[in-house]
DNA sequence: CTTGAACCATTCAAGCTGCAATTATCATGA
DNA sequence: TCATGATAATTGCAGCTTGAATGGTTCAAG
């Protein structure tokens, strides 16, 4: 019937889990440092991204999702007053996101908390170098 | 002002950039080849999951996800005729997942198609197996 | 037997996410 | 100038996901 696969498709899949699974310890990471400050893991990764003022899009990329998902998630920190949603200078189209005095104060916080504790703190430096190395690799530089 | 970032703190924060990109790699792999049969993402991965009968917490528990989840994802697969929900042998509160023939036949064509073209194709057996090592000592055995 | 704690599945509300269509604006070339 | 195609953001819709109740069931202690 099912012929039973190979020892080389079998270790891909188990890869496959250990890469989600390690993503899903950092994405949880981040949901505990967000909640704490009254943050969603949406929210907190869009402020997290947020290093100085930029256009919807070039968030969107930061955040690799799609552009009508942040407009979704600064409406939320809009009404928070985190962010400021400004005509941008040079492009009518666009909006330039600006953070408020509150929300640059809250994102230092929110920086300070996601680097305690990483979740990657299992490995040595060393170890992390050429965990760095391999994904690049299979990601494909 | 804001003191600047250690360098290992951001060689961290690049890893799980890194990390997480992967696994988006992942999950993008599984939601194509799950559209080609008809079916989301989620419904694969329940799908691909559904080894043997088993009950709805077990399922969430191989999903990694919450077990209202899976009341959602089963009620799309029951509709299509790929499971059924029948009485747990044992247990009058668990329900017992079983495959239909259909389901069966999809879920083989399924695990065929998700062999094929492995995100990890980019990397050599060895660095694998290094990658392997890495993910596994960095979550915790 | 009865009680109470633990457990299974489900429901519901809220939020996240992607995709397609829409509106406004820009930029290019005839 | 003006038409045309590209781009920025938004809206609507559908599906995914979680977390807090809820109702039925099991199990062990009394």
């Amino acid at each position: 019937m099912t012929t039973s696969p190979e020892p080389q498709v079998i270790a891909e899949r188990q890869l496959c889990g250990l890469v989600t699974g390690l993503a899903q310890r950092i994405a949880e990471h981040v949901r505990e440092h967000a909640a704490a400050l009254g943050l969603t893991a949406a929210q907190a990764t869009a402020l997290r991204e947020m290093s100085g003022p930029m256009t919807m899009r070039e968030l969107a990329e930061r955040m690799s999702c799609e552009p009508s998902n942040t407009t979704f998630v600064i409406d939320k920190l809009e009404q928070q007053n985190l962010v400021e949603r400004r005509p941008h200078p040079t492009d009518r189209r666009a909006k330039h996101l600006v953070l408020t005095s509150e929300g640059a104060e809250l994102r230092t916080r929110l920086l300070e908390r996601l680097t305690e504790g990483s979740p990657l703190a299992g490995l040595a430096p060393q170890d992390q170098q050429a965990l760095h190395r391999l994904l690049e690799q299979a990601i494909g530089h």
